[in-house]
Order: C-alpha cells, then sequence, then structure tokens
DNA sequence: TTAAATAATGCAAACGTTTGTATTATTATA
DNA sequence: TATAATAATACAAACGTTTGCATTATTTAA
C-alpha cells in the first residue's frame, strides 16, 4: 500500500508535460490563448494523475471563495430550515454554497458569528436576526467593510446599505382575524410570542387591528404573549392560559404553526371540539398541520421562496458595483390562508 | 463617506510599527519569542487599525481549513437536522465549522458533493448514504486520499478506512414489536419504507425477528413498504393501505415518526379508536408525536446524540497518525421505547 | 571588557493558484 | 527571404499568512 498522500497540483502537471504552470492554469480554465493541442494534452494528464484544483489557493488569488454565510437563530425550527432550503438552492445554481451557523437566539453568538464571518471566508451574508437583537452596529460595521449582507425575518430596524426580506405580517394576520369575524366568531383570543420579536408585533397589530375595524371588544384577558423559546415550556405556558381564561373564546388566533397545535392539542384534551367549540388558526403552515386531527387552518407563508429571494438580493449585490454605499431594497412577500378543518 | 475598502493586514501593522511581518504575526499569536511589550503594541494596532486575519490565507498557509463537509439525504428530514445540530454542537466546541449539503436522495448529487469536497475547502467528511447508494467507491475513493471520513445511518456496506455510527434498528424494532405483543395484541401490521434502505432493512427484520419468536403469524396482507419519498404520497400510500387491508391489525408498527402520524390521523379518519381499536407505534421521536391526539408511543433515538458521536470520531481521526489505512470503528447506539397514549 | 549565551527580530520560502506582461515561435505578407 | 503580424507560451508578481533559519540586540558570565 503506496501512500501517496501528496496532491497533484498544477506544478506536477506542468513539469510533466514541460510546459509553464501558467499555461496549465489556462489550459485547463478552456482559455483560447492556449493551443488546442496543449489543452487536450493537459486535460488529459490532469485527468490521469487525479488533479483537483485546490479550492483555497483559488481563493486566495481570486479573493472570491463562494460561500456564503447564513446566521439563522435557531436550528430546531422548520421555518429557518425551509428558508435555508430556498437559499441552499438558489446558491448552488449560481455556483455558491452556503456556510449556516445558528447564534442559538442569543445576540452574543450573532455578533460572534459574524466576527468570524469577517476573516473572508465568505463573500457575503445572510442574516436572520435574533429576538434578542436591538443594536445594529455589528450588521452595519460588516457593511461599512464592504460585505454585502441581506436581512430576513426579524428585522427590528432598516439597516442602510443591506437589502431586507419580510413577510407581510400584519395584512396576513389582519385577514385571518378578519376571516374568522366574518365567521361569526364573537370572543377571538390571541397567542402570540415574544413582544422583542418583530414578526410578533406585527402579527399582534395585524389581531389588533382587525378587532377594531370590526368593532371587537378586546379583551386582555384573550391575549397571551407567549415567552418560551423552547417547545417543551410553550406547551406549559398554553395550556394554563387556556385554563385560566376566564371568558371561553371561541376562536383562537395563534402566531406560529407549533402555537396553534399546541393549543389545539389542549384543547381536545379539555373536551372542546374544534372547530364547533373552538376554531383555530396556526401561522406559517410547515409540516404538521395538515396531519394533526382536525387538520389546522394556517397562514401559509412562501418559507423556501423567501430563502430564494434571499440569496438572489445577495448574489446581485455580489455583481453590482461595490461603491452603492446606501443601496436599500426591502421585500415583502406574501401570504395565503389555507382553509383546513379547524376553521 | 470615505469608502476606504482594503483590509488590514499583516503588513500594514508590521509598516506602521516599522517591524517585520513575521514579528506582527507572532506577536498576535502570543508566541513567547516576541518581546512582551512588541506583542502590546501590535495587539493594540490591530485592535485599532480593525485587523481581522484572512481565514483563506491561513488555510493555505497552514492547510488546515477547520471546515467539516456534511452531505446529508434531505434538509426537510427533521432527524438530519437533528443530526447536524449535534454536528455543530461539537464541531463549534472545538473550533470546526460545518459546510452542509444535501444530495437530494440522489447518488448522484452525492458523488458530485463529495467530490466538491475533495477540492481542498474541508479537512473532514461525514456522510450519511443515499438509499441509491449502492457502490462505495466514491467514498473509498476519497478515503484514499487521505481525506478522514465518518459515516452515519444508512450504510449498506462497511467501507474500510471509514468509521460509522449507526442506530440499532433491528433491536429496536424488535422490542416495540415484542412490547405490542406481550400486551395481547395479535394483528400487528408493519409501515416501513423502502427496502433500499438499510436502515428499513433492519427495521422489517426486527419486526418478523420477533414475530416469529413468538410464533405470530405473519401477513403480507399487513406489511406494506412504502415506496414514497415524499410527504404528500406517503400520505397517499399509507390511506390506500389501511383502505385495502383484509385484516383489520390491532397494531401497526411504524418506521418513522411520520409514517406514524400519518397512520394515526388516517386511522382517525375512518373511524377507529387509538390505541383501543388499533395501537400505533412511531420511530424517531422528533417533535411531534408528543403533540398528536392521542400522543404516540414512539422509539426514541439519540439523534442529537448521535450528530455529536459522529463529529467527536471525525475529529479524532485529525489527531490521529494520518498513516492508518485500514482504521474501521462502528459504533452502534441505543433506542429507547417512550410510552404515550398510542399503545 | 569581551566572549558566550540567550533573547528578540528579520528574511525569505512556502502554501497553490491567477493573470498582466514579456518573450518566443509560428504564420502571413510583400 | 526578410519583416511584420499574430499565435503560443513563459515569467514573475500577487493573494495574506506561517515558520525554519539567519541575523542582530541584549544580557550574563568570566
Amino acid at each position: 500500500m503506496t501512500s501517496k498522500k501528496r496532491r497533484v497540483k498544477l506544478e506536477d502537471i506542468a513539469r510533466k508535460l514541460n510546459i509553464s504552470i501558467a499555461t496549465v492554469s489556462r489550459a485547463l480554465d478552456e482559455n483560447p490563448r492556449v493551443k488546442l493541442s496543449t489543452r487536450e494534452k493537459v486535460i488529459n494528464a490532469a485527468k490521469t494523475m487525479g488533479y483537483m484544483p485546490n479550492q483555497i489557493a483559488k481563493s486566495l488569488s481570486s479573493g472570491k471563495t463562494n460561500i456564503i454565510g447564513v446566521i439563522i437563530p435557531r436550528y430546531d425550527e422548520p421555518f429557518f430550515i425551509e428558508v435555508c432550503r430556498g437559499i441552499d438552492n438558489y446558491a448552488r445554481e449560481h455556483n455558491y454554497k452556503i456556510l449556516i451557523s445558528s447564534s442559538r437566539n442569543s445576540f452574543e453568538f450573532e455578533r460572534e458569528n459574524l466576527i468570524s464571518f469577517e476573516r473572508g471566508l465568505v463573500d457575503g451574508i445572510i442574516l436572520s436576526p435574533t429576538h434578542e437583537t436591538e443594536m445594529f452596529a455589528h450588521i452595519k460595521n460588516i457593511i461599512n467593510k464592504g460585505i454585502p449582507v441581506v436581512l430576513f425575518d426579524n428585522i427590528r430596524e432598516e439597516v442602510s446599505g443591506a437589502d431586507h426580506v419580510i413577510i407581510e405580517d400584519d395584512k396576513a394576520s389582519f385577514e385571518a382575524v378578519e376571516f374568522l369575524i366574518k365567521k361569526g366568531k364573537k370572543r377571538i383570543a390571541f397567542i402570540g410570542g415574544i413582544m422583542e420579536k418583530k414578526v410578533f408585533q406585527n402579527r399582534y397589530k395585524g389581531y389588533i387591528d382587525a378587532m377594531k375595524k370590526y368593532n371587537m371588544p378586546i379583551h386582555d384577558d384573550l391575549i397571551l404573549h407567549c415567552k418560551s423559546l423552547d417547545r417543551e415550556f410553550e406547551d406549559v405556558e398554553i395550556q394554563s392560559f387556556l385554563k385560566g381564561v376566564s371568558i371561553i373564546p371561541d376562536a383562537i388566533f395563534t402566531c406560529t404553526d407549533n402555537y396553534g397545535l399546541l393549543t389545539m392539542k389542549t384543547l381536545l384534551k379539555m373536551g372542546y371540539n374544534i372547530p364547533d367549540d373552538v376554531a383555530v388558526i396556526g401561522f406559517g403552515d410547515l409540516g404538521l398541520g395538515e396531519v394533526f386531527v382536525p387538520s389546522m387552518t394556517c397562514i401559509a407563508q412562501p418559507t423556501y421562496e423567501m430563502g430564494q429571494k434571499v440569496a438572489e438580493l445577495l448574489i446581485n449585490q455580489f455583481n453590482e458595483p461595490n461603491d452603492v454605499s446606501h443601496r436599500k431594497k426591502v421585500v415583502k412577500l406574501k401570504t395565503q390562508l389555507v382553509l383546513r378543518d379547524s376553521t
């Protein structure tokens, strides 16, 4: 077993064929400057010698890594994974790879991740800010260094120089609540998440706006801003909310799929009939809403498309004159109410 | 707005302080060879000048990228994401990043991904082979080039030179079926996946072994090897299976969480009571088994731990004498039957 | 006070490419 | 056949680090 570990490099091919490294490089690039016969010789030699270009050397030389850095708050949320899938798909079609890292819902980790991406490993960054992220200085800092950035989902503050992709959260929840009202529901409860997240602010706003527009009484008692970040505790919180309400709601608008499912679970266990006693709507429509019995009416987000859009914007930035110090594109994606058995 | 785009590099610091690049490099490395006062001057200058090391140059020079390549068959399966989370966690603690790519359930993509990882961007590779993967030549090829490889989950053939991490699939399903038998179930159905996947072969084997051990009649009619790779079609397949069975089962052992949930959904819609008419067991225990009503008994896999283990093995390989041409460690992880309302 | 020992720093090659410019080889033109 | 034009190739710097070895500065010992 001859342990020939050394990688074949351009130099090896060059020496073997008695030509220069530059010619080898250009031949493999199909550069018309090298004679056809030479090119063929080189390509053949490369193949038989098992040549593989060194990506790192290429990157150092060209100043491009063809890697996109992606920072998401967490892995265990289908929404983010689906966005990543969209990013990956678009990126690969354009010859980019993606390097995902999780900020674990922590501003500090987000900052660290961003800093580590400043080390030249990535050509640009896609970021979904944490709920803890209040100051955007770390992001602006990156932008000032000339690294393209696109933000999505939970953006509390518009950042000059970065593109933004968001969902029409307020409009979506307005419509969902309006739908419940038009169905004749009188006591519509709201289950949302931490108000530090812009998306939850907006979804709450949509709820309030719809209620006001139709002159529905707003009971604080029917409103829960879920504080947990962990499924297990969400469950506990929702259970104690539902068991403690003074007025029994006849519909519940929830701000995530998971809130919706947990709500339905608890309602069923409490003996309520869905949708006759209580109707439930979820938000997201990733995965299980369709499988649950009864199936759950959801606001469907174009999650995969969001990923694609985000990647598209970033890659466009790569090709723009990098002088544009105040680029700022905001893309709002539409949602759709998918009706199922829970309403 | 002065558009100073050029990155600060070691040379800039060196020039500013009138010292050599080598000293700057060593100072930032806290190398004791440089005088404390110099080191401090350098560190200060680096900070005020906003120096960020160039990862690519570092990698080229050191021959290490500190990136681990991960290839999974698909993103939209919580199992793989959870494994990745485990990998990421362990990797980060050891100063590695992970670069995930999906083979999209295609052998061809798997091969392409592997080849792209041969270009020196990653220090090692973690791979979960596709169901299409029959020949392991592409993997052996990588190993022969001296790139450390660890395989997990669906391994049809042991690959000399790579570590393996798998679940005790056969044992797990044996125990689950045994549990059903001891509960007095007489007509236990089986819903598995494509038999090209080793994991499904093993889970089927466990079912058969248990049935044989307890002299239970095995009806082909009660066995479904689901062919779909897509949730939507899985649903259709399972529905038509359940509606078409000649004997009504009193228990169904299913080989994934999703099969289990879809089974329960269809049973409920058909008017059966779970678990009184039919008991159901799922496999995986990621996510929704607990939320469904009734909650689903599952075989729980140590998925996150699997990721950690896989990463650990790979990183260990990095530190081994790279001469070991026939290393091969096989790690089998234990499962646990989690009892819930569906049985 | 000088040689020897040690501490601090600098030089330059190496990592494997790309690419502008210089050089050489070949063909076309007169 | 000499010369201009063009085609093919080679040279060498650059990308930003790391690191073995050489050199210079400083301290210690005699």
